[in-house]
DNA sequence: CCCCTCATGTAAATCGTTACATGATTGC
DNA sequence: GCAATCATGTAACGATTTACATGAGGGG
């Protein structure tokens, strides 16, 4: 149940379209929280019909014209509630580690090439999140907001090191096997 | 669609029961791919459908009798298919992130508390990987199948300790934040 | 007018979670 | 015989994914 809390921070940082919020989840929010523009409009009917946002006046509401949203005062009170809730981490699902479980019992063929690709992937994201640090967090600044966004920015930039990390560390493992084809 | 090439896995390394396959991913395989007893049961029954696992031949079919189930050569075929295939990285999803976002806009009240619980819980999961990588991979053991696991082990002891190592410098923060708590 | 892009949606299928149901076995 | 436990499921719901549908606006 995340995903609507997920669209009131989002919207709290400032207003938006669903099409809007969907690029916005492409990126930014989106790293860790990720959906699809078919998810944001069903969920923004729902935000809006349980009065916790509502579409800017301006907004005509016409298939095809852009409707913007806007929080009210109820949707901030309940993104209060939930962010105050204590929550239980959710077992993390990670493919390519039962990839590598599987291929223990039935053999690595054509895993090496894409550990290769996931090392690639995984350095641009780091990359990525390097430039926005450079660019969003200067050294000095420091206002509460900021050095919480600078926190969660932080995490993303360290998994993205131990991902690259292990990563090499598995394909020099790879490169050492008998059979490592 | 990694579940059943989570099952087949588990029961290429040790035929076994719906029960026992739902014990096993409360450790060992279910720390990087969770699953109920109710998704357990439900994709063996696809499984057996598509002839890729069989019931052995000594359980009865009967309700409420054990009922242990081994891999099929279609099952092994599918499973090596699987792990050869090139995946992409599924964008991966991070409720306590998304607070800490959250709490950029709406406060921090009620965080603190749970980044402590999250810490205590990351703490016992990292003892627990480093107990099973003293038991299960002494210094000197290299077949390719130990290689492969250690690996992946070592990827959980890397991800616990980048996330206590990471809360810890949350929880410092916080400590420094003006409205802090 | 046609095509492309922007923008908002609907529908269907699958996956995941929670709650409940049923039978067999064992210990008392 | 009864309760607890082991074991196998069903049902219902919600979340997620994938595919498709519809309309507006602009460029050529």
């Amino acid at each position: 149940m995340s995903l609507p809390h997920a669209i009131l921070t989002a919207l709290l940082e400032k207003p938006s379209s669903g099409l809007e919020l969907t690029r916005r989840f492409d990126r930014s929010i989106g790293y860790f929280w990720s959906a699809t523009h078919q998810q944001i409009y069903r969920e923004l009917g729902k935000l809006e019909a349980d009065g916790l946002i509502r579409a800017l006046p301006s907004a005509q509401p016409v298939r095809g014209q852009k409707k913007s949203y806007e929080v009210l005062p109820a949707g901030r009170a309940e993104l209060a509630r939930w962010t105050a809730a204590a929550q239980e981490p959710r077992p993390q699902r990670d493919a390519l580690l039962l990839r590598l479980r599987a291929a223990a019992v039935v053999g690595t063929a054509g895993v090496e090439d894409d550990l290769r690709r996931h090392l690639a992937l995984h350095e641009r994201q780091l990359a990525e999140y390097r430039e926005i640090e450079e660019r969003d967090f200067p050294p000095g600044r420091d206002s509460s907001q900021d050095r919480l966004r600078h926190l969660v920015l932080r995490a993303g930039i360290d998994l993205e090191t131990f991902w690259t990390q292990w990563l090499k560390h598995a394909l020099e493992e790879f490169a050492d096997l008998p059979d490592g084809g």
